[in-house]
DNA sequence: TCTTGACTCTATAGTTACTACAGAGTTTAC
DNA sequence: GTAAACTCTGTAGTAACTATAGAGTCAAGA
């Protein structure tokens, strides 16, 4: 099949696959004497596989390496447990980020009481630089990146 | 002040004080005979109400829209508290996404017993596209961007 | 006065995981 | 034969920065 075909089977647009391929996640496939790529079902697997990592969030230099492991099976399968962990470590932190921000801009919402005009409403107004007004000293010390991967 | 001492003073690095500049999100300062910039304190306010929205979360194109705001007082808030409450969608939206995730690593971590090597050990097969094996059907069905921003 | 080191300047490239073109060539159907 | 649909490579764009190169500026010490 062609990459179009491979596109809609896989669900990855065209593009990502050749992206995939440049990135060395999938090997470049035979071609046809007009020079588009060629594939056979395999590849189906190997997409799949991939996008089940990426579901799992895992990065495409992550997911290369379990490409590798798969390859040579007689590995030990420390690496991949090691990997799983750290993924669950960065989940759970990030989901407790994403907590606190969640609070932080519920906080924020109920500044704005029925007021019509910006100036009036708490919220710009809480959003600037705090003088000696905040009672927890270090709400903001949180690196704005840090919420982020 | 020169950019260095801002920098230290803000906790933002020189580059993204420029940057923020370039964006618009703050004004080009005064220079000096050198061309180096040279700041008051009163950025010092932007900037750190900046840090703020930037902590909650907020992408530079909406605080663009809220220092915008800020200049023009009058303007009914309403604009203010949909953004916020869009965001309260997003990271809750977020934070479901991230739980999921969570409990499939784990789930998936479950899977390597005490195997030493990588073709013994579960992990890999899981990742692996199921023939008909999953009882849910969907579990795959999740688009892979769809837990990044 | 000269020099050295610290600082700053602009412009550019890199990061991640793609997406979206442009401009060219290929294939297929009619 | 031709038009539409497909594919090719290469490049640029996305967000919010970070890092680097190469040049210029400034302050302090010898």
């Amino acid at each position: 099949m062609k990459i179009g075909e491979l596109a809609k089977r896989s669900g990855c647009s065209i593009q990502t696959i050749r992206y995939y391929e440049k990135e060395g996640l999938i090997s470049a496939p035979e071609r046809t004497e007009g020079n588009f790529r060629l594939y056979n079902s395999v590849v189906l697997e190997k997409l799949s596989f991939i996008k089940n990592c990426r579901a799992l969030d895992l990065t495409l230099s992550e997911i290369k390496h379990l490409v590798s492991l798969q390859n040579s099976p007689e590995t030990p399968c420390e690496a991949v447990n090691e990997m799983i962990d750290t993924h669950l470590l960065v989940a759970e932190s990030r989901i407790e980020d994403l907590q606190k921000l969640h609070g932080d801009l519920k906080q924020l919402r109920l500044k704005c009481g029925n007021a019509r005009s910006v100036d009036q409403c708490g919220i710009l107004g809480e959003l600037l630089p705090k003088p000696e007004r905040s009672p927890s000293g270090t709400r903001n010390e949180r690196s704005p990146s840090g919420t982020r991967k």
